[in-house]
RNA sequence: GUGGCUGUAGCUCAAUUGGUUAGAGCACCAGACUGUGGCUCUGGGGGUUGCGGGUUCAAUUCCCGUCAGUCACCCCA
């Protein structure tokens, strides 16, 4: 039994589909690269134990993991953090700091595929280590929101929601919260959006909180802007120098340019328990998807799981949310992945071996060319119909051999209407001497080879 | 993992209370307009109606199971 689909929550990528992933990895990799972030990598699988040494064991539900023929208990990666944290601690004191590294791991995870998440998806991360400054926070959002920009999206399309946990912490403080019930709190606030007021409510109750501390954190959300946050904490002296530090970051990322990008958010948390510092989220502007981007700093994180005392924040973005909101919006239509630069038409005046040696020059020169596969058409099929096969093709130019020593090179394109103007005349044999042969493509028009 | 909805050609969809050989558009392939084009026309390949069982003279249609997709929970990236 051949098996004709492929596993649940997997993905075949058929070539149009390959482009459009290709496109969103190269947007990725030229803002990483703007910000001079380096690529790195390291292995799909991994002990089990990376996973569940901090996590516990629960974690093994959600995780893509079997023995392997060595017995060896082992699971692909379902994040790259800790591979990461591994990499950066074993060379921790070698390496100048900040450490500034990104990578597009493809991640795993075993559970229920919906829209928008399936078992596997390629994540880009970007985290920078070494740098307790709030000002790395806004270079690092930054990054994020120009890779928006990249693909074409802009602030009314997608929003940054920030918030920052030492913030929330000291502002939860205030109200009268103790640690243990910071937890619970955090739990309600994360979904305060997406479920109605009476159930957050109950579950503070449920947590210990009173009536009026209940207002008060169902309230947090309301806040927008720094002047609310003045208004509501900025007397309280516990508060201010966590309030000052945010809005700080918020100063650097104005300073940045991505003002019109950012809303402050306090129901922000991440459900991760390992952000100590700024978080944020980047949502499409209507709310309809899961969050396309999301990271945040967690400054004991690497001491957790490498044993190196470094400030280190970051972020990931997967390729599946986005790449849903682009195909909404119609930013990924329009990619023809790898179509030919050339397509050699025969006519009835030529031998089928001039349009071999005709490719077989341009491809030497570097250009991709294609023609018709089959001896028999090349020998008797019409231009005409060749000329067809070439525009389905998405051919840039034609190359008409006329006979055993010429041949017509002329752009596919035309205007709708106009009849075709006649190209450039080119001998055959200038081909194989690459000098005159660029020399001669150039007076027609041809462009160099394309690189990639 | 729990519950709701949906599975017909590569894609979007038809098919009378259950009733002949399951159709159309697009796409694909071949050809015509007698060798330089996007139009038009003609023809063709394509389906175990997701899969398995049941009810019936008869199932794409009704019932059960299963698999897959999808939405809401759970959980998170």
């Amino acid at each position: 039994m051949q098996p004709r689909q492929s596993l649940p929550g997997f993905r075949d990528f058929y070539p149009e589909d390959l482009a459009r992933r290709t496109a969103i990895f190269r947007a990725w990799r030229s803002v990483a690269r703007r910000y001079s972030f380096v690529e790195y990598d390291g292995p799909p699988l991994e002990p089990l134990e990376l996973y569940t040494a901090k996590s516990g064991d629960e974690i093994v539900g959600q995780l893509f993991n079997f023995t392997d023929k060595g017995d060896r208990a082992v699971s692909l990666r379902p994040e790259m953090t800790p591979t990461f944290a591994r990499m950066v601690a074993a060379r921790a004191n070698a390496l100048p700091k900040p450490v500034r590294w990104y990578s597009i791991p493809q991640l795993f995870r075993y559970e229920r595929a919906t829209k928008g998440r399936l078992r596997e998806h390629f994540q880009l991360n970007v985290d920078i280590v070494g740098e307790p400054s709030e000002l790395a926070d806004a270079e690092l959002l930054c990054v994020a929101i120009d890779i928006m920009r990249e693909v074409g999206l802009g602030p009314d399309d997608v929003r940054a929601k920030v918030s920052d946990r030492r913030l929330l912490n000291v502002l939860l403080a205030a109200i009268g919260i103790a640690e243990g019930q910071q937890g619970a709190v955090y739990a309600v606030l994360d979904k305060i959006a997406r479920q109605p007021h009476e159930i957050s409510r109950e579950k503070l109750e449920e947590a210990g909180l009173v009536p009026h501390q209940i207002d008060r954190v169902i309230a947090l959300p309301d806040i927008s802007s720094m002047d609310d946050l003045d208004r509501d904490f900025g007397h309280v002296e516990s508060c201010k120098s966590a309030i000052a530090t945010f809005g700080r970051y918020l100063s650097h990322l104005r300073a940045l340019g991505a003002e019109a990008w950012i809303d402050i958010d306090l129901s922000i948390v991440r459900g991760l328990a390992y952000y100590t510092g700024t978080v944020f989220e980047l949502f499409d502007a209507k709310g309809e998807l899961r969050a396309i981007c999301g990271g945040g700093r967690y400054d004991t994180l690497l001491n957790q799981l490498g044993g190196v005392d470094l400030p280190a924040l970051g972020f990931g973005m997967g390729d599946v949310v986005l790449g849903v909101l682009l195909k909404e919006r119609g930013l990924l239509e329009d990619l023809v992945a790898d179509a030919p630069e050339f397509w050699v038409v025969s006519t009835e005046k030529c031998e089928p071996a001039s349009v071999l040696r005709a490719a077989a020059a341009l491809r030497r020169m570097g250009y991709s060319a294609e023609y018709v596969l089959n001896e028999e058409k090349l020998r008797t099929q019409k231009s005409s119909a060749q000329i067809k096969a070439a525009e389905r093709a998405g051919a840039a130019w034609l190359m008409i051999v006329r006979d055993d020593e010429r041949a017509e090179v002329r752009p596919l394109a035309r205007t709708p209407g106009e009849p075709a103007r006649d190209g450039a005349e080119i001998l055959l044999h200038e081909l194989h001497d690459a000098e005159r042969g660029f020399a001669a493509l150039e007076e027609a028009g041809v462009p160099a080879p394309r690189e990639d």
